[in-house]
DNA sequence: CATTGATCTGAACGCTAGTTCAGTTAATAT
DNA sequence: ATATTAACTGAACTAGCGTTCAGATCAATG
């Protein structure tokens, strides 16, 4: 090696990720143009191309890489026996993980028809693994006798649905701080999931 | 005229609509082309334009279209005094609603951002009516004593979530029925909002 | 100091986009 | 039969797309 080893390419490459997921998030995967992501790391299009193959492995890696973030951590966290005390903490860490990655998360859900097939079936196998880790929580609740819902399946839907929705509407200066947002929904899905309430 | 009014548009307008609208759910507004839409409809890209002044005005007019719908709708139900079932009732005519026109409801979330800044504002206001709508609904079941909910605003925002996102997995010809799926909606929906439960 | 090679430029490529419009078609009114 | 005109075609226009690549740049190496 000449020069010392990717001297400006380990600013770039990140960059370009960077400049690439704010775009993506604000117009959409269709509607950014590789001149535009370039201008925002300072660079000429081209240049882009040191870094990923095409447009889309941009959006793949993208993609990708939050569903392995998201399944990493998970699996890294203690989960606590009692049902209950586990849907708390799932609350908990769902809305901590993504509400630090508005963009992220939104692109996730926006651009999935713009992947290619390959692609897609690779990051929906990821998020049937995450679906399922809260569907297999439900059932152990249901079978303790803790929750009390009318159907797992659609518990699970709908409890990441109110959780993930969460992240089109809060902002870290609202009227809510991140701790009270994380108390509320706690309580609502306990509500939710029928914790103490009489039989159905 | 010597020709029959329209006697060729009166079909191809809409036509052009529902290509659109198929077409934008499908792809996305910006991955969709002109020639695409008119190939569905059997005619030349030129065509259109004797519908639609350009591709947003297309895209506008579904989602307002949609919007006013959904409002006009509501306003013409019979709302029951009683908060329990005033939520129920509310439930079962989102779902029902929602269920109907899963394109739309799709784009009406997907392609805000492919809006002009005074389009996507015509849009943002009639949202909002409608989560007053519901917002509106929960405080006054809190006020009454019937909703025992952490946060009024919190929760609608997850009511909405959660019915919304009904359409991304809910198929006509699935496991469960609509009318099983707004049952078990309405029973969730009690349980979220702390109907008959002990005090928070 | 000359060489090397990772990094980037700038121009070009083929292609397709949204949109326009002169001209064609065909159903109706007279 | 003829005139009228809404509806549509087909080709063109400018603009910009993703991508490629020969060459310029320049920090570290020998």
């Amino acid at each position: 090696m000449a020069r010392k080893t990717g001297s400006h390419s380990e600013i770039t490459g990140p960059k370009i990720k960077q400049a690439a997921l704010e775009l993506f998030a604000r117009h959409g995967f269709a509607a950014v143009t590789m001149r535009q992501i370039a201008a925002r790391v300072g660079v000429q299009a081209g240049a882009i191309y040191n870094y990923t193959p095409d447009k889309q492995a941009l959006l793949f890696d993208l993609l990708r890489g939050h569903m392995a973030d998201l399944l990493a951590r998970w699996a890294a966290e203690q989960v606590p026996h009692d049902p209950v005390a586990a849907l708390d903490h799932f609350v908990a860490f769902h809305l901590d993980f993504h509400i630090q990655r508005p963009d992220l998360v939104f692109i996730s859900y926006m651009e999935l028809r713009n992947l290619t097939e390959e692609n897609f079936k690779e990051i929906e196998e990821m998020r049937r693994r995450y679906e399922k880790i809260v569907y297999d929580m439900i059932r152990k609740g249901v079978l303790s006798g803790d929750f009390q819902v009318p159907d797992a399946k659609i518990t699970s839907f709908a409890l990441i649905a109110m959780l993930t929705g969460v992240v089109d509407w809060f902002r870290e200066d609202g009227r809510l701080s991140s701790t009270e947002l994380t108390r509320h929904y706690c309580a609502l899905a306990r509500q939710t999931f029928g914790v103490n309430a009489p039989a159905l």
